[in-house]
DNA sequence: CTCGGTGCAAAGCTTTTGCATCCGC
DNA sequence: GCGGATGCAAAAGCTTTGCACCGAG
């Protein structure tokens, strides 16, 4: 996934929202979103600050969240709010990947993506008829996973 | 809505949660119940507490909180994690009401109510598929509504 | 009478803000 | 060099927690 040439495009789609907003082209800015990307799966703010500061690139929380908001804007990363307990946003890496939703075990608090096209169906249904210009959306299902290790990755992840 | 038989309803139902659990019916807990359903729409736990308080009804905050958690797990009230903006926990009453999923508009933060039976079918097939037992879910969809007084309610609401 | 619940305020946690400094342009 | 961006720490805002007191069972 995180192949040379992604890095590339991902590059350049930033590179271009930034310039077309006039913002600057900071080192931070470029290094968090590399960081974003070479990770997998789901991550919060903090989390990704940690793996920064463990590889020895300091940054401040606020810049990750300034720059985490940039990249929410021109749809490089896309923002969850699970209701995983805390009121804790997650982030996610959206480049590349088909659109697709959340499944949430609601005990060990894994999450699986699934994609089902026929929500796209039921979107531009729902967007005409209440006259809405539906820009996003966000599906999440709540249950329990019946894997037999559940209870266990529950202690690794909570 | 809110007819006698309907508090009268949610209160047995209420109880008898207290009563299985072998927890207190403490007026408190009664009158937080039947404050929520006695509003409409949606609201937050201060919004909830300034109302109560408004009324002359003092009751802390913790027990707010303390109560909608319980509440929630007895399914008579639902708890929304909408990215307003905020990191703002929003709960609705939920008995009696069919289900339903929402739209937000991200201009006006209008939130509008819709139903879709397709989603259950989507719902039960991914929990097939990927050998979960989903017991909730939560579709929000984010768009701009093209009303024409939008921009006025983003001043009254936010 | 017992012990769970409440109230209050303080603490916790995520996120935002203010301000001096820094550096992209 | 100018003005936006960063870093740091303090502040803000929602939610949880600790503890003394109260009251439901």
């Amino acid at each position: 996934m995180m192949t040379p040439q992604v890095l590339e495009e991902i590059n350049k789609i930033f590179i271009a929202y930034i310039e077309q907003k006039q913002l600057r082209k900071t080192p931070e800015r470029l290094a968090i979103l590399e960081e974003i990307y070479s990770r997998t799966d789901h991550f919060d703010a903090d989390e990704l600050w940690i793996s920064m500061d463990n590889k020895n690139y300091r940054v401040s929380k606020a810049t990750v969240y300034n720059t985490l908001e940039l990249l929410v804007e021109c749809n490089l990363v896309v923002k969850h709010q699970f209701g995983n307990g805390k009121n804790l946003a997650q982030y996610e890496k959206s480049y590349g990947y088909k659109q697709h939703d959340h499944l949430i075990c609601m005990k060990c608090h894994q999450v699986i993506e699934f994609c089902d096209p026929r929500l796209q169906t039921i979107q531009s249904k729902i967007g005409d008829i209440l006259n809405f210009n539906i820009l996003h959306h966000s599906l999440i299902f709540y249950g329990d996973c019946t894997k037999e290790n559940c209870e266990k990755n529950k202690k690794a992840n909570v």
